[in-house]
DNA sequence: CTGTTAGCGCCTTCAT
DNA sequence: ATGAAGGCGCTAACAG
């Protein structure tokens, strides 16, 4: 933007050629003399031009630039999809720009705005926890501004959304606790209107229910999961007269409070009682015992997000929303498995 | 971009008054009727116009974007970092635009490049591992793009820089160790060359000095940070002949590389080797015994830099080179404090 | 194959 | 207090 910038009206000048030419040239138009094009070329290297991406963003309508809202950016699972967007954005020749709604209603709204001012091409957004109503995408539709949805989704948005088998892989996480003799399995989730608490909690009834056991109901426990509750529940649970010899934690961070819990109280993981969490997150290895999670591919979501919603802007598939849902991995580690 | 934007042109036609009136109204210029002014705000809210950020860049000459660059998105303390710089940015109305260089010098080169192609109107940048020579900052001197180095600095590039004070860190991790009565320290550092090692040896080195202890080089010992690596080390160390009584590793996922060697050997924490890291990642709270480490003001590094940064583009403070050397805080954890 | 012209949306002199 | 006109850097008709 300073003085020393490049552009073409000088490499036409100091050439004695139209800008047009320069601009030609430089973008390969097949209508140039091989002549002028290295010339014009060479003499762009020498003053080291660079393109003025602003000028051409205005001109052509389009800035090249995908923008991506998540709830927070110090979180890994969050910082993996946007590595996978990242990586794919500058692949395919668009930048990004990110924003963090610090899971913040208002603030997601805010960041959405200063995108659209910004004029990314298309949004990819994962909603904060605290976003119940959606008028903020109603906005984007009348705009015709194309968005994309990943992990934190809303049913009532009619849009192309990325997650991951949350209910199978639930399952098949139950289920593994049941192969190992567990046959009370309390059920810790998130505040219940989340999307991930409803899936989550879907898969884990679903394979009691297949293996034939019945649904305790004072075993399925609600956090708003601050450590505070998260911890409270735990002890709640240690203390019940029918003991869970199971806990499934809705997420790897309420895990590890849980797990904190039943150690200090000298409850052995996993003989007394087996935990595991959800997300595998990078703490989940080291604690001790190591923690059995299910994890999701995170920087494969960014990735598959943003191929599609590029495909969409490029016109390469249909702007119908499309579901993906990819698969999660069981991760059996020590924390839901009895030494022999 | 879409068709739905609005721009100033449509509300000067709706208002039968022209664009410069509806400009100078929108950005509340004096001279204007106050009248006039609320018609005008008012039937830009029911248009619900959005200035074209990409418009005013071009004319203004300056986009209101910071671009960042990181060795790596998904590493906690980086994304720390970031976290201060957008809340700082955001606050005095700046955007961001983050790229990562995946430690690599070519990607790091070809995101400054791109960042100014899209015309920030200044840069704060980490380092690559891999970097070691300049001629990208100096293009940036050439091209007067102001910029600022935090966290991994050189000493080759005369800029303003944000850093910690790893020297001190190291220098008070080390006499902690020495109180828990620890003779025979050995320090594992990374890479020679990174200044983050230079640094941490250094205060290793005073902190033995000062209290009077022989330096024993072979005591000293350099990893490639790969984990492979990182055991490799841990394992010579517990076969030497004196083997140490305490691990200073140099950044936390390399003491807890350390620590799993240590413990599938059957080397008790903290009372055969006492241990300790860098840094204060989430993990080294989770890790059985808990890690005792020095803790970095990610947040506070970002924000300090953003503002810095910020400062100078605005004109509130000298271009001069200045040096910003944050505190570190130690934190004693179980790792390094033998239980009475 | 190359040049001329107009215009993307906005701001800013310069008139009035 | 308001309007008209030029231009930021670039591209895309339209001519030639």
């Amino acid at each position: 933007m300073k003085k020393g910038q490049v552009t073409i009206t000088h490499i036409a000048k100091r050439l004695k050629v139209s800008v047009s030419t320069v601009s030609r040239a430089l973008r390969d138009s097949p209508e140039i003399h091989p002549d002028t094009r290295k010339k014009i070329v060479a003499m762009a290297k020498e003053m080291n031009y660079q393109p003025n991406l602003v000028a051409q963003s205005l001109r052509n309508n389009k800035t090249r630039t995908l923008g991506i809202v998540v709830p927070e950016l110090t979180s890994h699972f969050f910082a993996s999809n946007i590595s996978g967007i990242y990586d794919t954005a500058i692949k395919r020749g668009y930048n990004v720009m990110i924003c963090q709604s610090n899971e913040s209603y208002e603030q997601e709204k805010m960041n959405i705005r200063t995108l659209v001012g910004s004029r990314v091409d298309g949004l990819l957004i994962s909603l904060s926890r605290e976003t119940r109503s959606y008028e903020h995408f109603f906005e984007l539709y009348e705009q015709e501004i194309p968005f994309v949805l990943f992990d934190r989704v809303s049913e009532e948005i009619p849009v192309s959304k990325v997650t991951v088998n949350d209910s199978n892989g639930a399952y098949n996480l139950t289920q593994h606790l049941l192969d190992q003799g567990a046959r009370n399995i309390a059920f810790i989730s998130g505040p219940e209107d989340l999307y991930i608490s409803k899936k989550r909690k879907e898969g884990y009834l679903k394979a009691l229910e297949d293996f034939g056991l019945p649904i305790k109901p004072e075993l399925i426990l609600v956090s708003d999961l601050t450590t505070e509750c998260n911890k409270k529940i735990a002890k709640s649970l240690i203390e019940r007269a029918d003991r869970p010899d199971a806990i499934f934690a809705m997420i790897d961070p309420l895990a590890v409070d849980v797990m904190m819990v039943l150690k200090e109280n000298g409850v052995k993981i996993p003989e007394e009682i087996a935990l595991a969490g959800f997300t595998n997150n990078p703490t989940s290895e080291v604690v001790e015992p190591s923690l059995t999670t299910v994890s999701q591919p995170a920087y494969q979501i960014g990735k598959l997000a943003a191929n599609h919603l590029l495909d969409q802007l490029e016109g390469l598939v249909s702007t119908d929303p499309q579901s993906f849902v990819l698969d999660t991995t069981l991760v059996i580690r020590r924390s839901s498995v009895k030494a022999k």
